[in-house]
DNA sequence: ATTGACTATTGACAAATAGAGAATAGATAG
DNA sequence: CTATCTATTCTCTATTTGTCAATAGTCAAT
């Protein structure tokens, strides 16, 4: 009845109690932001999540972004290292950009144009 | 290796016979695409197949199509009849939009627009 | 009548992804 | 010494996606 996830995202009159969800389109853009920020500079995981909070991304699961990170670390786009320095608290994994991950970038670039016009056509008929 | 479906995506460097896939960002506008094509009028999966293909959507395979309609008629915000004209082939399922549908996709139209701003953003940071 | 091509939709299965919550653990302030 | 904030990982389950096969009507040509 009440859809978990993706599909039925969008729901028309539901229940008063419920938490704010994110579209699935906002998941898909999970990826990409964070391989954009870490071309800016590297960073760790924790300073990620707040910079998604600040982009207005606060409804991803702390979790889902270190498992993303973890990912792509996986595909080699990033890489990580324990950061040696004092922290604020337990060490810290400080995540870099690679040459692929450069690429990687590049193609999601394009495609991030792509779906921007395509969106741009799909409200114009509305 | 070789990851199948959405995460890794935007691989770089891959291998040289493989199909065109599309991101995950392309199939998160599946469903208010649609939503927008039976807006505008009701169609069959058949015909909104096409419409998508000519959007430069060509790589969703049919059976989603058929699929999320099903589902979006399971949420109410689609309702189909069987097409009782003759056809040039078997008898087809008409779709059109809902009340319920059109508050959805007003939904989505939000979310579309929010979205659009920020692929903005994350490009003007290339 | 049979074949092949196009129209049209559905079903089932395997694989991938997402979501939630708990677990772990260091640092720091009170 | 404990509560809170920082910081990351793991596991379980639910959901979604991708793919392929199956079904089936129409039409044109043979």
């Amino acid at each position: 009845m009440n859809p978990g996830h993706r599909r039925g995202w969008a729901m028309g009159g539901g229940g008063e109690g419920r938490r704010a969800r994110h579209s699935p389109l906002t998941s898909s853009l999970l990826e990409p932001a964070l391989l954009i920020l870490l071309k800016e500079q590297p960073r760790h995981g924790y300073t990620l999540l707040a910079n998604l909070e600040a982009w207005g991304i606060r409804t991803i699961h702390p979790s889902i972004v270190y498992r993303t990170l973890r990912e792509m670390e996986a595909l080699q786009w990033i890489e990580s290292d324990w950061e040696t320095a004092q922290t604020q608290g337990p060490p810290r994994r400080t995540y870099h950009l690679t040459v692929q991950g450069e690429e990687a970038l590049r193609n999601w670039q394009q495609e991030l144009a792509k779906v921007r016009s395509l969106i741009s056509q799909l409200l114009e008929l509305l």
